[in-house]
DNA sequence: CCAAAAGTGTTCGCAATACACCCATGT
DNA sequence: ACATGGGTGTATTGCGAACACTTTTGG
């Protein structure tokens, strides 16, 4: 509306999640300049000519946080007409999912990087974050393809170790889908789709309380659950 | 790579999908200019700014083929560097279901419009068309999009007129599926959902070889299948 | 011994499948 | 009458929900 001649511009971001104490965080970082300078806002930057898109996103994630991401998976575009106040713009957003909460380090125009919980930046409640641009709604529609996406299984191995029990891949769909899964069931549907994890020889150590030491699995050849797992409710 | 300083110009693509002779057909222009002079491509052109991506593909259908749509669903970005060998281009495509072949009347910068069978636009086989820029490949995500999304009912009465009979309902799921369903076993899956499809008063009249004469039905309030469909195979 | 978590067994009900059968219409 | 497609009935089967029960650890 101002300043801006004739075609829009291309940016990316990026919501990287991870999960911590039970809860989905998102990677925000909070910004030097304007627009929205001082607010926290997805990482995310322009597309360079000749570049690639999930090149050019996983070039400003590790530009303005220092994390490192092996793939990074397109969510959507979002070029509503003024998202951006100063000029048209178009951002294809991507999705990254860590098995940690990789140390961000704030660089390049960030003056701070840090993991949110996602009901905290999206401000469900009282302290809303009011993220810069139309981010609130990019990671409500990230964090909701995430849910969808665990029902085949996809998604759930890159929100964990590379090995790990079945009650830790159980919590990310507890996490996630905000509901509780029968352990036992949980159990039986994952071990009968054929080909979706594959036991490992060691087993993890209890924790504080006791318990049955659990066998660690990793992912199998083919990561998706068949029949699909449906979420309750 | 040529011609081109600094950033990508946003373009849209609209997957036009209609139902005929029991194929899936998609509309096509024949494009007058370079790059791909001559060529078949999807529908498209850049977007202006301030201008909704969805509202562009809209415009951009309409000028150069004459069909309107109702609504647009966004499929996904496309940006890879060298799908347009002129300039660095990032296209958002878009997805319009039709419940018939519309009149399509080339116009603006097409020669020609044309509804063709999916499976000859994608060239399986011989007589490949051999479409422009990258548009196979997001023809090709489209129909793979719709083929998934018909689980849950979803683009299903986009390709219908307002009312149908079950068997018309059915002849969706098997062209796009490429497989035959059971009637009986459909019908109650599809009428065991409630609010998925509600009947109306009037019946269809018998085909030309006879058979009892259906009722018709139109889209519930909640169109969705609910348990899913599962494709078979 | 007790609590807690892993892992197994069992029952119940629903939903998908396969297929037989009846109904209404055109030729 | 017969072919054709709409529509109903029904037996079987597999999976998911619920929950009791056993096993193995820490305190």
């Amino acid at each position: 509306v101002t300043g801006d001649r004739g075609r829009p511009a291309v940016t990316v971001d990026v919501v990287a999640l991870a999960l911590a104490d039970r809860q989905l965080h998102v990677l925000l970082v909070q910004r030097r300049y304007e627009p929205f300078a001082g607010s926290w806002a997805l990482p995310g930057g322009f597309v360079d000519a000749g570049e690639r898109l999930d090149e050019a996103a996983a070039r400003e994630l590790e530009e303005e946080t220092g994390v490192e991401v092996p793939a990074l998976e397109q969510l959507a575009a979002y070029g509503d007409p003024g998202r951006d106040p100063r000029r048209s713009t178009v951002t294809i957003a991507h999705l990254a999912t860590l098995p940690e909460l990789a140390g961000p380090a704030a660089a390049d125009d960030a003056a701070a990087a840090e993991w949110v919980p996602v009901t905290r930046a999206l401000g469900k409640g009282r302290a809303r974050m009011g993220l810069a641009f139309d981010h609130a709604r990019i990671v409500g529609d990230a964090v909701a393809r995430v849910a969808a996406g665990l029902e085949d299984g996809r998604y759930a191995f890159g929100l964990l170790p590379p090995t790990f029990t079945l009650a830790a891949l159980r919590g990310v769909y507890e996490a996630v889908w905000q509901v509780p899964l029968d352990p036992a069931n949980f159990r039986r549907k994952v071990l009968g789709s054929r080909g979706f994890v594959v036991a490992t020889a060691d087993v993890a150590s209890s924790g504080p309380d006791g318990g049955k030491p659990a066998r660690r699995y990793r992912a199998g050849r083919t990561p998706r659950l068949d029949p699909p797992m449906r979420r309750p409710g």
